[in-house]
DNA sequence: CTTTAGTCTGCAACCGATTGCACGCTGGGC
DNA sequence: GCCCAGCGTGCAATCGGTTGCAGACTAAAG
């Protein structure tokens, strides 16, 4: 059915090592040969098999990437920006949704190891045990996640968390509310730590405010411990769940920022759509993504290289 | 380094043949080998190398999912959705994501041709020829397009578009405009024919605002066509466009809906977190995602199958 | 006790591409 | 005219599974 090397090779009057070797090593076999098979390798539609090559040289040309929650759009970005740095180095990008659920993980990353070169871990849950099994299963790269000996992209959580700091303290606050992500999420514990030494450097007194899901309906479920605790400001995981406190709290008649300050972490697309747009931290999603694969490229390509930590 | 079926085979004293039958044609082998092929199977690791098995069986257990853009939430949920249903069948997903280019889009099924079972193309936008090109390569279901001898699965178009006028028609609304998504969106298309003929039937008058890219920036550009033609009710081609207009006409000073209606199509999440929440057209978008799977793996089963629409 | 049917297992070929090795050919140097 | 170097190409093995075929062995039937 599909046209296989030994197809172009017969049409071409050679044999099948040349045709694989004109397509992938031009440079050792003669001009007017190659440019022969080449010609009729494109006459007849012909397209390498990625999974065969991979069986031989180990290099299936596919990247795997695994994530909490593609309903979360912080997600997406990621992706997309995955996508186009994969593809323009003619990788393709395995994409799998966890659904929040930190017992997935590792199984999508065996199931994915077999068929890819690598794997981009964005905000893990996994434990760190979990996560050294899995980086022995294929080369691994972690976003939002930190973890010594391997590849990771992260963001300059300290610096953001005191810059959300000094902006309320510029406001006036003197009590800033943290309303957590799942309690698995590294990112969030991080971001706790940060606005707590930001909140010591400034004397603001920090409310941790507990766990909530990192979605809409996570952040409307925050409000009742946000208001019982009386601050007079919040920071949320993420703006998703900021958005849903700032949906909760319309729907009590708290005016955001008037009555409460609220801000969240990420900068998705939504969060300037909406009236009045939401305050939110700068998250480079492109960047991540880009750097990412950029990293996993690079171990893949130099595999004794040192695990590399980025932005 | 990885294991192999000769590694289980040497460890459980058989050759790799019973290994392979074990695993996947348990009927075949003797109970107290199977049992003892399975157990020392786990117990080393093994897993099958799925690129291998495809060589042979032309199963890879793969499947493909090709749309314009990830960055609308629409596509996201369908996304899932597939997920979903293919990991349930043991398949894993290639996702892949054009930018709204549909020059890319069968470049893109080229390349996953050799490595999926099938592919999903949701909201195609590459001309009917290169449709049947593609289902040429590899088993095709569309989603929100139809194209006669190719599975898909739509939307039940004309109905929808008789409640958003029958709404708005209740609401004394004489005059609707459309703004239409991409020129190459089958679905646009559909959604100005399903609002012309429920327009007529009502004696209400239609405008044709012209395309826009269905994004929230489009939206915005599409406000200036939409007060210059003087309607009194607007439909967009999908809900982050209306979201888009909405935000450009308070900016304007126009109060929605009070002085203008705007409706959506696609009921993204989104779109009851505002407020005002936006008026849309409910899209089944995890039925869309899970039918398609089904469609495709039906499909596969069965290749003599003719072609099946559902929704 | 032989024949026959049936079960279980191994051998070897195969899928599509890649690659080490060796052979044939050409051309320059002596 | 002969030798050696070097280039270009083909043969055959290989990757990890799968599968047709045939042989070994068991058990039931004659």
């Amino acid at each position: 059915m599909a046209v296989t090397v030994r197809d172009v090779a017969k049409a071409a009057g050679v044999s099948a090592s040349t045709v694989s070797r004109a397509l992938a090593n031009p440079a050792v076999v003669d001009p007017a040969t190659r440019e022969r098979v080449v010609r009729v390798a494109d006459a007849l539609g012909y397209r390498p098999n990625r999974a065969a090559r991979g069986l031989i040289t180990g290099r299936t040309g596919n990247i795997g990437l695994i994530l909490p929650d593609l309903a979360n759009p912080f997600f997406p970005s990621v992706v997309k920006a995955v996508q186009q740095r994969a593809h323009a180095s003619d990788y393709q990008v395995f994409v799998a949704d966890t659904d929040e659920v930190p017992q997935a993980e590792l199984g999508l990353v065996r199931s994915l190891a077999k068929q890819v070169d690598g794997v981009i871990l964005c905000s893990p849950r996994m434990p760190p045990a979990e996560l050294r099994e899995a980086s022995g299963y294929v080369p691994v790269v972690l976003v939002n996640r930190h973890a010594g000996p391997i590849s990771s992209v992260t963001i300059d959580t300290p610096a953001a968390m005191r810059a959300v700091v000094d902006h309320l303290v510029s406001l006036g606050h003197r009590e800033i509310g943290y309303v957590a992500g799942p309690r698995s999420s590294w990112s969030s514990r991080q971001r706790l730590i940060g606005l707590r030494s930001a909140t010591e450097a400034t004397g603001v007194r920090l409310v941790d405010l507990g766990h909530f899901a990192p979605t809409f309906e996570g952040g409307r479920h925050a409000v009742q411990c946000v208001v019982a605790s009386g601050v007079t400001s919040v920071v949320a995981y993420n703006d998703l769940c900021a958005i849903g406190m700032v949906s909760a709290l319309r729907e009590r008649g708290t005016v955001v920022p008037d009555d409460l300050s609220v801000v969240g972490v990420d900068d998705i697309e939504m969060s300037a759509m909406l009236h009045p747009a939401l305050t939110t931290v700068r998250v480079p999603k492109q960047d991540l993504g880009r750097t990412a694969v950029d990293l996993l490229l690079h171990a893949l390509a130099d595999p004794t290289s040192r695990a590399r930590h980025a932005s």
